[in-house]
DNA sequence: GTATAATAGTTAAACGCTTAACTACTATTT
DNA sequence: AAATAGTAGTTAAGCGTTTAACTATTATAC
């Protein structure tokens, strides 16, 4: 690859000279300009990135990072969507995306993941952290590099969506339908923040319907995916066989309780009323369609984005946090008379 | 942040020294070793990666490419399994990802992407590299960097998965159960290698079975959404009404397909046979359960990332193809007596 | 007891860029 | 006409590593 020096010596000018041109500093003129620039085209001149890095201290990276929660993460449409509202942003600034996914471990991020944040190698970082037990964006590690985090980690930057306004907004539908005995499906709530959110949003709205949230059949051992919704709705259901309604934390959980409980002879909605969180692309194609949260998680990506930008522009950017929106669809139905 | 120099200074010997600590390169006592060491963790030294870069040539960075061909790239099953599987094998190695997501002009990929590829910053590449229209590998972009193509184009380095023989399996079936008069709901084959493979397959098997495949009823201006597929559904149908099957060339063509046609009331499969392919996750919870093609996209992530490293590694891998498996479900059956 | 080889460490060049500090010249101001 | 300011370009230092080439010391061979 030709050097900056090949340019300068085909041109006829110096290495500074043809820096200044192609980086438009003043003080060239047009002459000059029409000298580099050809000799630049004949060479096939590119900066070499890593010196570029080395001698501005920028590298015109920013770096995305998933902790590795369960495998398949990025199936996760959460993930994806914000993936895609990232690299909108950066692709529009001429940035490149590094793609991290850590491995937790019970002392933190993986060791390989703690050098990348430490070492300052990025410009810029958003990271989705919401991860009580293990941050991925601990003070330690984004002390030098301007970060937004996406979540609820103690960060001074972050986005996220609404969970409290969002699960409230759930539970009432379903109180409102006339629901009293209602079972959770749920994952271990020292997993996610954001499901610590969803809990206490489900909580108050029980309260104030006079119902005792903490009393409520509940399983809990379930990790998000299709098969921990089917077999918590079949322990739910087996021990309580008069709940009118199965509240779900996520959309893949949902989707799995409606399937057992059919398996089991019930019907959706009309024996039983089911609902997820999040809206997934199966939530509405399924049948019955689910009712459930939009988060808007693509939105998520876009701003933290430009939150990050702003960061990187020395502005001091509000932090946000993005409403959801309750999708009515035919899993949620009254209770019927005889079971209620 | 601490620099070599400083850490030296601090362990009493040359940079030099330290680096060949650091490095494992031989010939230090275990005296010396320890007062490197012992100096790194108070200074909490790490290596500056952009000087590394520069000084060795080498970033430890993979480029993980998906040509942006629609909105909404992110959400392409193929694209999430794929960036698990070469993520899967580059954390494993130490290596990070840099995920790019070039736009497609006609006159080739963005400038941005030229110029990162061309720049020999990537250490290795794995591309998404199936539209025929523009190359995000062609030579002149490659010939810089080591780099395996997910796809048709023509590289020495590639993992396909095997359309031909997917498609075949998927036409097979259908011509099997009794259907003759058969639809096809497609998308322009411009677009796409593997669209245009799975043509050949289904091509092949049509007219081995006596049918033309020029002469079948044909939708073509699908974009691979759901909404497309409703729209070709409705198309064909309205046009032939004694279409006993419909054969859709990815899975949410034809999830919209029978929406549309059970919109039109006609029963799945009773009154009409419809076939996708992908395997995304909602053919499975649909209901019916869509009968569909797994191209078995993680294998092509793993493959292609340890094609890469051996590449690295300065072997002499073989190309790979990955079979497909045909999984059927509910959405095919035998064609009606009264309309057969 | 000398030549040879292996070990331990140092010096300094190189990687390719950015940019502060400088020189030299021209134009403007007073 | 001298002082000042602006323009065009150069020189050279610096970014923080890696590594080839070197020196110095110690062990081994014969």
């Amino acid at each position: 690859m030709p050097t900056l020096a090949e340019v300068a010596e085909k041109a006829g000018v110096s290495i500074a000279t043809v820096s200044k041109v192609l980086s438009n500093t003043p003080y060239f003129t047009e002459e000059t300009r029409r000298k580099v620039m050809s000799a630049v085209e004949e060479l096939g001149y590119l900066p070499n990135l890593a010196a570029r890095a080395l001698s501005s201290g920028k590298t015109h990276l920013i770096g995305v990072v998933f902790p590795y929660v369960y495998e398949g993460i990025f199936t996760d449409p959460l993930v994806q969507y914000i993936l895609e509202g990232v690299e909108a942003e950066c692709n529009e600034r001429g940035y490149n995306i590094l793609l991290s996914t850590p491995r937790l471990n019970p002392d933190g991020p993986d060791e390989n993941y703690r050098r990348l944040l430490r070492s300052s190698y990025l410009d810029g970082i958003v990271a989705l952290d919401n991860v009580p037990l293990s941050s991925v964006l601990s003070p330690d590690l984004r002390k030098n590099t301007p970060a937004v985090a996406i979540g609820y980690g103690d960060h001074p930057n972050y986005v996220r969506s609404d969970d409290l306004q969002g699960s409230t907004a759930l539970m009432e539908h379903v109180i409102s339908l006339g629901h009293r005995r209602i079972g959770i499906l749920t994952v271990d709530e020292s997993l996610h923040y954001s499901i610590q959110m969803r809990h206490v949003g489900l909580d108050q709205v029980a309260e104030e319907a006079g119902l005792n949230y903490a009393h409520l059949p509940k399983y809990d051992r379930g990790d998000f995916s299709i098969a921990s919704g089917m077999q918590g709705a079949s322990a739910l259901l087996e021990q309580y066989d008069d709940l009118t309604a199965l509240v779900c934390i996520n959309d893949r959980m949902a989707l799995g309780a409606i399937q057992q409980v059919q398996k089991m002879g019930l019907k959706v909605p009309d024996d039983i009323t089911i609902v997820g969180y999040d809206d997934i692309l199966s939530a509405q194609l399924f049948s019955p369609a689910l009712t459930t949260i939009d988060q808007r998680a693509p939105e998520l990506g876009h701003r933290a984005a430009q939150m990050l930008f702003a960061l990187l522009n020395n502005e001091n950017p509000d932090s946000v946090v993005i409403p959801t929106q309750l999708r009515v669809r035919e899993s949620s139905a009254p209770p019927k008379v005889s079971r209620q």
